[in-house]
RNA sequence: GCCGGGGUGGUGGAAUGGUAGACACGCUGGCUUCAGAAGCCAGUGAUCGCAAGGUCGUGGAGGUUCGAGUCCUCUCUCCGGCACCA
């Protein structure tokens, strides 16, 4: 028999793949089990792919492959998130426009998708820089702007000097641009919003029912941070007015000696009194020169000013001072807050400036209590109310409630939830991105186009530099918009979508990719969706997985999906580092090719090799001597077919081959690779002792280890005869009959220490059992002569003795 | 500060409360070879011992249990996320 080659292998296999449409899509039929199973679709760059970007799309791979031989109806489509950002700045750098880069590089892409074996069903293909994918994404604009979500406003917005566009808040991490980290600055501007402030309460709630990694979650709960309260109104002296405030803690209400508002406040001006104007602008100035960065700064100044203006605590009746400081914030709650000696930076500002403070809490264990009392210190945990009238004594988890109740009724405060989570601001301005579907009249006014004049399409010949203004702005003729019924001439609006809102529907398409007169077909959505399972990286977790259940929600709401929740089980790769142990990168020189790697160890090797390395979730280190061995074990299983020399197994055969079956089957459902390759490792070396194999055995083999290392598994499978396609083969299941041993090694603990070994028959009885352990020469040397306590004997595990 | 996830040989990593270190890399010795490479066989947690065998061992300290890497309490440390959010 020739030896290995995977160059020669390889490719005939892919091709045959292909003319054979072997990983076609199936119809679905009432009663088929299917298996959705999507990778996040990813921008196709110019880098191409490194083998840590292999990592995912293997996996799903290999789990989509053996769901088919299982007979499950399978869909793993693959797309391209071909707007944005870093399409752009490609084509910026590159001089090339981004619609010709991007073609290139989807088919390098593709190229390099292909080399590795991954069963993707090109026939579901989509890109969503497609006029004919985009025009979807501008009807679902309109959707949105139809059902109010989507709306216009002035407001302060983070803005990337370098990518000279604004930015989302979940695109801003750290104060940086999430694309180029330059630090984001603010900017007044008149901005498109969607609302998914609306679905706060829904996001998070429904993260409960949602087979998702835990961190995801939590990251998302955080991020949407509901926090619930109460809202308390705080009569202003000598107004009509009252200053609302938001808090968590009104079991300190009593305690609340003074008021502060942020400086945006929109009661700054009228409660600023003559006699501190002067105090109150500077202060204000101060403010203004301050960047994001300062003003956030943990590390910074607690500082204030006084306005003047007094305002009554609803609790206690008296006349508190009214303050302006930076860390209280415009946006967050009603920008107002009450201030008292429980909180630490209220503490610290009233210390600095002098406002009498009063302690109303002590902690339950009485710690530090004198100084507490006498303003020493700062306690701001849970504790017990006192000074508190009728709620002395109460616990502040006690007390909040009915503090509520009880302000509740004089109409001074009402239960309260407030969200950190802001809009989403969704426009660009930016040349690659789908245009925002408005035209606006001469009066400003904001109108849809109307559905059948979609798409916007990009104009050809737009410079696409930026400017700070969008690209747009320069393409005249393509501006220009005549109403098709007044007749009357408006003006496109010329920013575009955020790359994010494409990817937030994709999902919705890959069933019918091509489909020219509708998002998406309801019916075949139905029965595809949700994604059974989806896989990619960690760092979407408040960007693309936020934004996709938003939208999936809306177009619940809309009646048009018949589930909220787009992705049921969720799952995230660990990263794979260079050798070095370095995240890998172009400047550390440590970033592998996969294209080096199949040249060299071929496609099967990569393949099984990232499953091999280790669990999936976790960060691990490339080896380029690790690889080697997982070369080493496709050869023996070459070699193997040498001892193929029976057609029925032996028992002792049977044993191995259906405990392995056991052990693939369920390692590759709970995504543990890593040891299903392992145990494949140790069936072949326990097969390689002996004498012959049965030419059955070999075959369960072969397709178990297929979905792992397609390619030398179809080769070996037709080499022993077999007609059709190995990958699509019926997946073996499991004699339970043949997972039992006849015989069992029994570890015998004496004091919880292991002292001896037996090899005893499977069906051989406890007492028995015991008869032989006491007879074992070495048992008998550690018991001499003392009383054995207690006997505990685990069925077909071990035997426990406990010795007095 | 809050939230989430880790810490096991020289390395990557295995272990439904039941033989810690599967599998693989590396290393050591042997066979094969003119030689090397490859392959095959044996060994490989630390420590004491010629050996049989003993002792120790999953970041640390306690606890539950006949038995703990695994469960409980406390603690150290690393990684990721959020953070003047009231």
């Amino acid at each position: 028999m020739a030896a290995y080659n995977h160059l020669e292998i390889e490719p005939k296999w892919q091709k045959r793949w292909n003319d054979e449409n072997a990983f076609e899509t199936p119809l679905l039929k009432k009663g088929d089990k299917k298996l959705y199973i999507l990778d996040f679709f990813p921008y196709p760059s110019g880098a191409g792919l490194h083998v840590g970007h292999m990592l995912p799309y293997t996996a799903t791979d290999v789990v989509a492959r053996a769901a088919r031989m299982q007979g499950k109806k399978v869909l793993h489509p693959m797309g391209w998130d071909a707007f944005g950002l870093p399409a752009e700045n490609f084509a910026i750098k590159s001089g090339v426009h981004p619609a010709l880069s991007t073609a290139k590089n989807i088919l390098e892409f593709k190229r390099q998708f292909s080399q590795t074996g991954i069963s993707y069903d090109w026939n579901k293909e989509l890109n969503s820089s497609d006029p004919a994918y985009y025009r979807w994404t501008q009807w679902l604009f309109e959707l949105l702007y139809e059902r109010g979500l989507a709306y216009r406003k002035n407001g302060l917005v983070n803005w990337c000097p370098k990518d000279q566009t604004v930015l989302a808040n979940e695109q801003v991490v750290g104060g940086k641009c999430d694309r180029c980290g330059t630090t984001v600055v603010q900017r007044e501007l008149k901005q498109w919003y969607f609302k998914i402030t609306d679905y706060a309460d829904r996001l998070i709630d429904d993260l409960d029912t949602l087979d998702w990694p835990e961190q995801i979650k939590a990251m998302q709960r955080n991020w949407i941070g509901r926090s619930e309260g109460a809202e308390v109104d705080f009569p202003l002296v000598g107004h009509t007015e009252a200053i609302t405030v938001f808090t968590t803690r009104i079991d300190t209400l009593f305690g609340g000696t003074f008021l502060i508002i942020a400086p945006e406040h929109p009661l700054v001006e009228s409660l600023t009194t003559s006699g501190q104007k002067n105090d109150v602008a500077s202060y204000l100035e101060a403010v203004t020169l301050k960047n994001d960065l300062e003003r956030t700064d943990l590390a910074k100044d607690i500082t204030g000013v006084f306005t003047g203006s007094y305002a009554t605590n609803p609790a206690t009746g008296e006349a508190i001072p009214v303050w302006i400081a930076d860390f209280v914030l415009g946006h967050y709650g009603s920008g107002a807050v009450f201030a008292d000696a429980h909180d630490e930076r209220d503490f610290t500002l009233a210390k600095r400036m002098g406002i009498p403070l009063k302690a109303t809490l002590l902690p339950s264990d009485g710690k530090d209590a004198e100084a507490i009392r006498s303003l020493e210190c700062c306690f701001s945990g849970q504790g017990i109310l006192f000074d508190s009238q009728q709620f002395d004594g109460l616990t502040s988890e006690e007390a909040r409630p009915r503090i509520i109740e009880w302000l509740a009724e004089k109409g001074l405060a009402r239960k309260k939830v407030t969200f950190r989570l802001r809009d989403w601001l969704v426009s660009r301005q930016r040349f690659w991105g789908a245009p925002i579907p408005i035209a606006y009249d001469k009066d400003g006014g904001e109108h849809l186009i109307p559905e059948n004049q979609l798409p916007v399409e990009l104009p050809d010949d737009a410079q696409f530099l930026p400017t700070g203004q969008s690209p747009l702005t320069l393409a005249i003729d393509w501006k220009r918009y005549t109403d098709p019924e007044t007749g009357q001439e408006w003006q496109r609006e010329t920013d575009t979508l955020d790359g994010f809102v494409c990817s937030s529907w994709y999902f919705l398409r890959f069933p019918t990719p091509g489909l020219s007169d509708k998002a998406f077909d309801s019916e075949l959505v139905q029965e595809w969706l949700p994604v059974d399972m989806y896989v990619g990286g960690a760092e979407h977790a408040v960007m693309h997985l936020l934004y996709a259940r938003f939208f999936t929600k809306v177009l619940f709401d809309a009646g048009l999906l018949s589930f909220s929740e787009p992705f049921a089980t969720l799952k995230n790769q660990g990263m794979i580092l260079g050798p070095d142990h370095n995240k890998m990168s172009k400047s550390k020189g440590n970033v592998i090719n996969p294209d080096v790697v199949v040249a060299e160890y071929g496609a099967d090797t990569l393949r099984a090799y990232e499953m091999f390395m280790g669990p999936f979730g976790t960060e691990k280190p490339w080896s380029t001597k690790g690889i080697v061995g997982v070369r080493r074990f496709l050869e023996r299983i070459w070699g193997l077919s040498a001892k193929v020399n029976s057609e029925t197994p032996s028992d002792a055969e049977n044993r191995i081959l259906h405990k392995l079956t056991k052990k693939v089957t369920g390692d590759i459902e709970g995504f543990r690779f890593n040891t299903a390759v392992a145990s494949m490792m140790e069936a072949l070396n326990s097969l390689s002792e002996l004498e012959t194999i049965s030419k059955d055995g070999y075959i369960r083999l072969l397709i178990l280890l297929n979905p792992f290392a397609p390619h030398i598994t179809e080769e070996l499978y037709s080499q022993q005869g077999e007609k059709g396609l190995c990958s699509l083969a019926e997946w073996p299941s499991y004699d339970e009959n043949f997972l039992v041993e006849d015989e069992v090694v029994y570890p015998v603990q004496i004091n919880g220490k292991l002292r001896s070994r037996l090899t005893v028959p499977a069906d051989t009885s406890d007492e028995e059992l015991m008869k032989l352990v006491m007879a074992d020469a070495k048992v008998q040397e550690h018991l001499a002569g003392k009383e054995v306590a207690k006997q505990i004997i685990v069925p077909g595990r071990l035997v426990s003795l406990v010795v007095q």
